[in-house]
DNA sequence: CTATGGACCTGAATGC
DNA sequence: TGCATTCAGGTCCATA
């Protein structure tokens, strides 16, 4: 579900909600990725000042310390006043005055984090490495081209590991590299400047209008007030093998990457 | 240092 | 119908 406009979306969607809010409680259900880092009890008495974003995670801004949220492949927040009773895969709680922030997520690849300090923390390595934030201004053609050439991987996996730049998942990877004209199984470092700023303008073409939209919804991507998103119409190459290309009509093809699907036109994207 | 494959976990879709 | 296999939007870690 959730790529970086996803998470954005989702973080929008319950910030100005829970901002201020005081923490009365909070639960665990079974473990995600990390440990919690405290008892989820010790969490009451907390205040909410602000919700962050950094890459794909969300921080949760507390008077004491910080909540890093993360949705992992199937994770999903939902933020309301009353709540049905857990199910079989919410697996964290946050009670507050201003409502229960839940997060649900069947696989249980994500991960809610607390930490006193992200200066000091173990947790601070979760965000050590993570690259340029897409949508900001840092993000910056000339950076970009100068650390692609650093890369011989293909350009797919590249922008995948999110330590150049952030945010851009399986689904937008492949549509970037669409929209950019290039190959993605293309040496990162092969990429002349001029195509590094396609690509560059292609992503956050692509990550900024998903973020406009509300989100993708291969599946059923909605955000933490339930509203779906409507990306999966608007989806130029991924999960459309053998369909014909939308500029050219060539029918487009699926490869193996990393063990994970990339899908491109042969023709638009020659090199 | 970079690159690659395996690991984590559940559920839906597909194949025989 | 039943059971096995494959695949899924992420990313850390061990190994080469």
């Amino acid at each position: 579900m959730p790529e970086l406009p996803e998470v954005e979306v989702t973080r929008r969607s319950f910030a100005q909600h829970i901002r201020g809010a005081r923490i009365l409680d909070a639960r665990a259900g079974l473990p995600l990725r990390w440990p919690l880092g405290l008892d989820p009890r010790q969490l009451a008495g907390m205040t909410v000042q602000d919700v962050d974003r950094r890459g794909k995670y969300l921080l949760l801004q507390l008077d004491q310390g910080v909540l890093l949220m993360h949705l992992g492949m199937s994770g999903s927040l939902s933020f309301r006043g009353d709540l049905p009773p857990p199910g079989r895969h919410d697996h964290f709680d946050l009670v507050t005055t201003q409502g229960t922030l839940r997060l649900n997520d069947p696989r249980r690849f994500g991960a809610v984090v607390w930490s006193a300090d992200l200066q000091t923390d173990p947790a601070q390595k979760l965000l050590a490495s993570l690259g340029t934030e897409p949508l900001g201004d840092a993000f910056d053609p000339a950076a970009f081209h100068a650390r692609l050439r650093t890369r011989r991987a293909p350009i797919k996996q590249v922008l995948l590991a999110g330590d150049v730049v952030v945010g851009v998942g399986n689904i937008y990877a492949s549509e970037a590299l669409f929209l950019a004209g290039i190959r993605p199984t293309t040496r990162a470092d092969r990429l002349s400047r001029a195509r590094a700023d396609r690509l560059h303008a292609a992503i956050r073409e692509v990550l900024g209008r998903a973020v406009e939209r509300g989100g993708s919804t291969l599946r059923n991507f909605s955000n933490a007030a339930g509203e779906s998103g409507h990306f999966q119409a608007e989806a130029s190459v991924y999960g459309r093998a053998g369909q014909p290309c939308l500029r050219c009509a060539t029918p487009l093809r699926q490869i193996r990457q990393g063990q994970r699907s990339t899908f491109f036109c042969p023709v638009c994207q020659r090199a």
